[in-house]
DNA sequence: TTAAGTGTCATATTTGATATAATACACTTA
DNA sequence: TAAGTGTATTATATCAAATATGACACTTAA
């Protein structure tokens, strides 16, 4: 259990992928899951940064993303909001699963592996959710 | 079409990931495929850098990963041939696809989309071979 | 008014993976 | 022997990511 809880919102970070990019999809996620309420406030930009040992700049670059996507919006000198746009964060989230599936199927297509035995190799797997 | 042919391999360079990465994954394709016949040459390091515009040491590296992989076989002052093992192959091809179910799954669990919504959004892509 | 908390910006520096450059060595084959 | 293989070494260059530091503008509550 590396993973650190600061307000609603779980972080694992590892070595894999830019730090900025981990702290955006684990709230992006967050958002889209519907796991923390619309209309709320992330933490300041000094406080996940203090709290995940990161530089501030790290996390703010990760928070002007959300902004980009309208997932977040920013006021200054109070700071970074959840969308209370349910519609936003549902397009987003389908956008997210297009990205995912195109990325899946041209992987699949890349091995040479036709529709339905991609169909059987996702039966194969337990889904617990 | 900014692709280069070599030998019977098609290589399309970006800069989206590591060059050596992806001169791996294209022969590992290739191979996967069935494109390239078994147990044929790989083209020499010096060759395919040269072709490419890359430098040999990262031909060189994408080589020693389908070593260790045993997609391929080093034969010291011969070259790099592709395993005749169709076994291996098929191994090497069910672990990739596997891989990459695992990853898709993930990306549809981290946005909270079930099996069945998941299965929808894959009938919905055009499949072409 | 003030102080603390917000996001933002700018500049400089560090770090680490990637890639290149240039040689050299050992082996195989014609 | 010469040309073609993979391999190894060392040095250098490059670039994105991340950090360090300080400053500014705004909001809110004391």
């Amino acid at each position: 259990m590396d993973s650190i809880q600061v307000g609603d919102f779980k972080f694992r970070l590892d070595l894999s992928k830019p730090l900025y990019e981990q702290v955006l999809q684990h709230i992006r996620q967050a958002i889209a899951r519907g796991d923390v309420q619309l209309g709320t406030k992330l933490p300041s930009v000094r406080d996940l940064a203090q709290q995940l040992k990161l530089n501030p700049n790290t996390v703010m670059r990760a928070y002007q993303e959300l902004d980009r996507d309208h997932l977040t919006e920013t006021r200054r000198g109070q700071g970074t909001f959840i969308t209370s746009n349910s519609e936003t964060v549902e397009q987003v989230k389908k956008a997210l699963a297009r990205e995912a599936v195109i990325a899946f199927v041209s992987s699949m297509k890349n091995l040479g592996i036709d529709r339905s035995t991609t169909e059987s190799f996702l039966k194969e797997v337990t889904w617990h959710e």
